[in-house]
DNA sequence: ATAAATGTTAAAGTTAACTTTAAGTCAAGG
DNA sequence: CCTTGACTTAAAGTTAACTTTAACATTTAT
């Protein structure tokens, strides 16, 4: 089954606009148009959009899935690039998630200090868990 | 001990200019200067910072660190409401940590793919783990 | 004393990822 | 036939978080 632009953003939690937007920029090379131009949507589309998301919602820029897609489309010799991609990628989302689950240390140290002191100047608020990465 | 801007910098990991759009903005309203001008920034400044970056890295706006500051200054009175926009960024956080999550599992199953089977069309590329939320 | 380094400001520039706008084309229903 | 709604494009606008630039003041080192 087919979808149109509004149907293929509203599957994917995306605008027409921004599928637009990956289409001018290179990001969906397999699109199908009508004849008359219209842009329709396969299976093969909607779940590549779906890697799309994935690594889009995981920091990785636009310019660099379209890389990725551009070494899908060239075949199986850019195998080894490809995964490397994905490894450093996945170094990235790991990089993330550590500066997240230190924020959240952070967070709940300062949630739990008003629910057990309930006194609240600045420099209490500026004390507590150390969440600076120092450059010296 | 006080800091020259540049120092501060380097002590947080951030560059004087980036220090001087805070304190612009609105976030470093207890810094001190010099009868000439320069910022001098003492520890309070320092660690008031490092609640900032670790705010900032985990995804909160500018303003919306700017309206806590605010807070804060205010005193006691603001203690709940500033304990809600804490409470308030732990889930965003945690709901950061759970796209980064479901975005790892799809790309080490993309990884494992590439080292157990080794044919890597388009078609291989878009299936694979589901990572999209559907909208419908 | 003077040159180099560091500080200051306001204002303009940058970048990514879209969105909005304007002007036009196309398909379906009454 | 003609209106309505969905589609198209190119180009300009948006936003956040800075950075860069330019012009100038001050501090430090020689």
């Amino acid at each position: 089954m087919n979808y149109s632009i509004q149907q293929a953003a509203q599957k994917l939690g995306l605008t027409p606009s921004a599928l637009r937007y990956y289409d001018k920029e290179g990001l969906l090379p397999t699109l199908q148009r009508t004849d008359s131009g219209i842009r329709t949507f396969r299976e093969t589309e909607i779940q590549w959009l779906g890697l799309i998301c994935c690594l889009k919602n995981s920091g990785m820029p636009i310019q660099e899935i379209k890389h990725f897609m551009t070494l899908c489309l060239q075949g199986e010799d850019t195998c080894e690039e490809r995964k490397e991609v994905l490894e450093k990628h996945k170094t990235e989302i790991l990089d993330q998630m550590k500066v997240l689950s230190n924020s959240l240390n952070t967070v709940n140290y300062k949630i739990e200090h008003y629910k057990e002191i309930g006194i609240f100047h600045i420099d209490q608020e500026i004390g507590g868990a150390d969440n600076v990465q120092s450059a010296s």
